[in-house]
DNA sequence: GGCCTATATATTGGCGTACGACATATTGTC
DNA sequence: GACAATATGTCGTACGCCAATATATAGGCC
């Protein structure tokens, strides 16, 4: 489990909460996890477009073009009421895991 | 990420730290992570003994097998000295990684 | 004009890991 | 004799990550 590992299962719940307060595009995406996780988290571009497409296509997320001059066309990312809620519970599971796993690795400390 | 998925990640961790101070067994280590976690991890026994074979694979924990009387045969698994090493650092990158994504996750919280 | 970097989206192919289902063997209990 | 708990093991499948590669636009630089 090298952090590389450990971000498989918190992609989404990352997704989800960058897009929670407003709109962003995939690009956006990554250079946001990049920056507030201080270089900690990464995501390949190879992941990260096809993360995008399947939770659109769960209905959590709802994406539209946006073209302006002295741009590339950009899709930008809306929270959708579904994925409101399962944000809010993927941000309790996880906590949930985390303490568990706390549990069991601090429990062999000294 | 379903906590299922985002177990993914720390499997190797959990089995490193318990078996740090003592030798443990398969089924011992299934029913720790169980108890422990208070029923929020489990680990379906097509995963845990792969991951066992990976581990001991690698050189990080060392097993060997126990016949007693009255018992079914058990194989034993110890932490190795490059194991502890990588254990530490598995403990450093899992906190990281934690604070890096509630750093992200939070920051959209109010 | 030619080169590089940053921005922005996208796909292909391979690989690793998790899991449901199934299998086997021993011990103890009812 | 039937069943549950203990204990280890495998097969097939599904799924998600990533390196590599591709395309396209804008701006800086020489």
């Amino acid at each position: 489990m090298t952090s590389t590992d450990l971000k498989k299962g918190s992609s989404e719940l990352l997704i989800l909460s960058l897009v929670e307060r407003e709109p962003r595009h995939g690009y956006e995406l990554s250079k946001l996890i990049e920056s507030r996780s201080r270089g900690a988290v990464r995501f390949n571009v190879a992941s990260l477009y096809p993360l995008l497409y399947r939770l659109e296509k769960r209905g959590w997320i709802q994406g539209r073009w946006v073209e302006k001059a002295g741009q590339r066309r950009r899709r930008y990312y809306r929270l959708t009421a579904e994925g409101k809620s399962v944000l809010q519970a993927r941000r309790r599971s996880f906590s949930e895991f985390v303490n568990a796993v706390r549990r069991i690795v601090g429990a062999e400390y000294a």
